[in-house]
RNA sequence: GGAGAGGUGCGAGAGCGGUUGAAUCGGGCGGUCUCGAAAACCGUUGUGCCCCAUGGGUACCAAGGGUUCGAAUCCCUUCCUCUCCGCCA
């Protein structure tokens, strides 16, 4: 959400950002209201002003015992009208916020313009060994070596949902251990398990809602979500909080079933794993000072590519173009990792500036010190790595040609064995 | 799921429906004292919004409604916390 005051100082800003980013929102109509909102206002506290001093002068009278019964039927008629006033006011209130909300976040100035071809490659590391056979796609070789059962968790979930089995299932959870240990060992971030249902509130709070309400799973009788990313409950257990600012930067890192219904996604790269109703992830969140945020971005994107770097797989990253920016973003870099046997460069891992987008919609702020004002916090976060898509890639890439799977070294002491066959 | 108790400022904790934005204690900050420190004493210590803006106004005591001239205080709903019982990995 952005602020009221900085859109009425800025309106052909906002327009622009709303127009690069495809969105649809009315900044007209949202300006137009809030003149309406700040008349309103005028009159409703003016009205209150006087029903105070009123009041007051009753008080007094009563407790000098003299009668005031025609000063207070005098003030019934005010307080009608200051009833009325506030429920005006009110109305306008609750349309200027429907509007709000549906104002995107404004794109960094370094963001290319323009729809998803716009994207910028800015940079390519490590390469495809050179093979002299066709590597199966992953769905084969995972059939063919028992790690992955796509028919029966079909038939038992719908299409779309998988079963990892024997070492596939190992390696499921060697990733997410290898992956949080480097997080938390080598780049300082603090564990978390969070919950893996939340409130609406906590959509809301991180911009999954309201406009993403059809691609994620409901429970109706709880009104409650089943959440697409750890982002949420991550960034939401800070929600309503002033941080210290001594505390700053927060990191924290977690793994979490993804739960995305990806309504109207069927029929593109579809097969395998690549697009799946649940997957698992882990996840970095950062909670930082406004003047540092750009670093951590970069700091955070580093830490997701030693991810891949550490298990050696070539991948190349991506500054997203305005049009492909989620709504809630800044700035956003994808790492795609290549996978050899789909001959694609896959996403795994979107690492995003909200600066303080999220914080104010979550209320998220910080003082400097004792006494400070206080300051909302920029947000950040970036998947450090999705999984399946690296299985996909670890699967294609690390194939030989006798039809087996060599293990990545980083990954031998949580497998337990050097070779999937 | 059943029965109770409760949610007040940075923390603890008071608050007969009428100068209560909120007593008191603690904490923080500033000062007096001291070579310095401690102790003691004094002062100070929330946020949002609006305006004809070095000032004024208004709102906020979990959230949302209601009663009233006037609500932290009374009523209703929701959320959350705690205790006891039941159930359960």
């Amino acid at each position: 959400m952005l602020d009221l005051k900085y859109i009425r100082e800025n309106a052909h800003l906002v327009k622009q950002a709303i127009a690069n980013k495809r969105e649809k929102a009315d900044v007209d109509a949202l300006l137009d209201l809030d003149i309406k909102r700040r008349n309103s206002i005028g009159e409703v506290e003016s009205a209150k002003a006087e029903q105070n001093k009123a009041t007051q002068k009753i008080a007094e009278m009563k407790k000098a015992g003299k009668d005031a019964a025609a000063a207070i039927a005098d003030m019934r008629r005010l307080s009608d009208a200051i009833k009325q006033k506030d429920e005006e006011l009110k109305e306008i209130e609750d349309q200027i916020y429907q509007l709000l909300i549906r104002i995107p976040n404004i794109p960094h100035k370094s963001v290319p313009v323009g729809d998803e071809r716009a994207n910028l490659v800015i940079k390519t590391w490590g390469e495809a060994a050179e093979q002299d056979f066709k590597p199966l796609p992953h769905y084969e070789i995972a059939e063919k070596l028992g790690l992955i059962d796509f028919a029966r968790a079909s038939r038992m979930s719908g299409s779309f949902f998988v079963s990892y089995r024997g070492l596939g299932a190992k390696l499921e959870r060697s990733l997410i251990n290898f992956m949080i240990d480097l997080h938390v060992e080598k780049q300082g971030y603090t564990e978390i398990f969070p919950p893996f249902v939340t409130k609406r509130e906590a959509m809301f709070g991180t911009g999954q809602l309201p406009k993403l309400e059809e691609d994620m799973y409901h429970c109706g009788v709880d009104d409650l979500f089943l959440i697409p990313t750890a982002e949420v409950p991550v960034t939401n257990l800070h929600r309503e909080e002033m941080l210290n600012g001594d505390d700053l930067p927060i990191k924290y890192t977690a793994y979490t079933p993804c739960f995305r219904r990806e309504a109207g996604a069927y029929g593109k790269d579809t097969r395998g794993l690549v697009r799946i109703h649940q997957f698992d992830k882990v996840e970095m969140v950062k909670f930082v000072k406004p003047e540092n945020s750009w670093d951590e971005l970069e700091s955070l994107l580093q830490n997701a590519e030693e991810v891949l770097q550490a298990l050696e797989l070539p991948y190349r990253v991506l500054t997203l173009a305005t049009g492909d920016l989620s709504f809630a973003a800044a700035k956003c870099y994808d790492i795609e990792v290549y996978a050899r046997g789909l001959d694609k460069w896959l996403e795994v891992s979107s690492c995003s500036n909200y600066v303080d987008f999220q914080a104010r919609r979550a209320n998220i702020r910080f003082r400097r010190e004792r006494g400070a004002k206080p300051e909302y916090v920029h947000t950040l976060n970036g998947s450090g790595l999705a999984l399946p898509r690296t299985v996909i890639a670890i699967m294609e890439n690390y194939q030989t040609d006798e039809g087996t799977i060599k293990v990545p070294a980083v990954l031998q002491k949580y497998m337990g064995v050097e070779r999937i066959k």
